[in-house]
DNA sequence: GCGACAG
DNA sequence: ATCTTGTCGC
């Protein structure tokens, strides 16, 4: 696929427009009060000579005394580079189409925003405020937060991440607008998650940032367990055993 | 012009 | 993200 400058502009002001949409609010909700908790993560191959993205939803169902994790995918070929601050125009629309499967099972859990979504990338912590998780739940009006493992845009404090483990993080050094939180791992498991020891989490929409911080720390402790790495895991397995 | 730059 | 051998640490 060949990408010009025309196109690039034309999807940046595609995501200013979604952007004005954003509705970044506070949950009082705990993360047991959600009937369900997904994360979304995708991997790629080779096929025919082509590049397919297959797409791993993780389903925790929270049931009461009765928790189980069920997994969905998709396969399907992506033309569409990875351009970074444009990620979601390559992801996107292979997730969307999973979403309508799950819409399917989970209609009236989806529709009263009783389905918390944590997306493998940025939510708000992007040059326009629009990462994939925002992306993700803009388009589908749902509450989705954003796991990453690198920064992709902002400002934090390196000292106050090594010495409190957890930092904020703004769009500049006058700390203008808050976008997220940088966390060192340690301050809430001994192990890296999903590889790394550094995550940033940042509200994707209908959420704001303490209460996306609130609702991640509260699915590790609760679960034991970080949503999105057990799709990348599945992701993983099933790319192993298909050879 | 140069560096930064999710997955 | 993917490819990919050896190598370091528990
Ligand atoms: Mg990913």
């Amino acid at each position: 696929m060949i990408i010009d400058n025309n196109l690039i502009e034309n999807l940046k002001k595609e995501q200013l427009r979604l952007a004005n949409k954003l509705n970044l609010v506070k949950i009082d909700k705990t993360i047991r009060d959600f009937k369900l908790i997904v994360g979304i993560d995708l991997t790629f191959i080779k096929e025919n000579s082509k590049e397919k993205g297959i797409v791993c939803f993780s389903i925790l169902k929270n049931n009461i005394n009765n928790i189980k994790i069920e997994y969905k995918i998709l396969k399907k070929e992506i033309k569409f580079p990875y351009i970074p601050g444009l990620l979601a125009f390559r992801e996107y629309p292979l997730i969307e189409k999973l979403f309508y499967i799950l819409n399917e099972e989970y209609k009236t859990e989806l529709e009263n925003k009783e389905v918390l979504f944590f997306i493998d990338g940025h939510g708000i912590s992007h040059p326009r405020t629009l990462g994939i998780a925002s992306h993700f739940g803009v388009k589908l009006n749902q509450v989705s937060i954003g796991i990453a493992k690198r920064k992709l845009f902002g400002y934090y404090n390196e000292n106050n991440l090594k010495t409190l483990k957890i930092t904020e993080l703004y769009n500049n050094e006058q700390k203008e607008k808050h976008l997220g939180y940088v966390i060192n791992t340690d301050l809430i498991t001994n192990r890296k998650i999903l590889g790394s020891k550094v995550l940033f989490i940042s509200p994707g929409n209908n959420i704001d940032c303490e209460s996306s911080l609130k609702l991640f720390i509260q699915m590790i402790k609760n679960y034991n367990l970080v949503i999105t790495e057990l799709a990348h895991n599945y992701l993983v397995k099933i790319k192993n055993e298909q050879i």
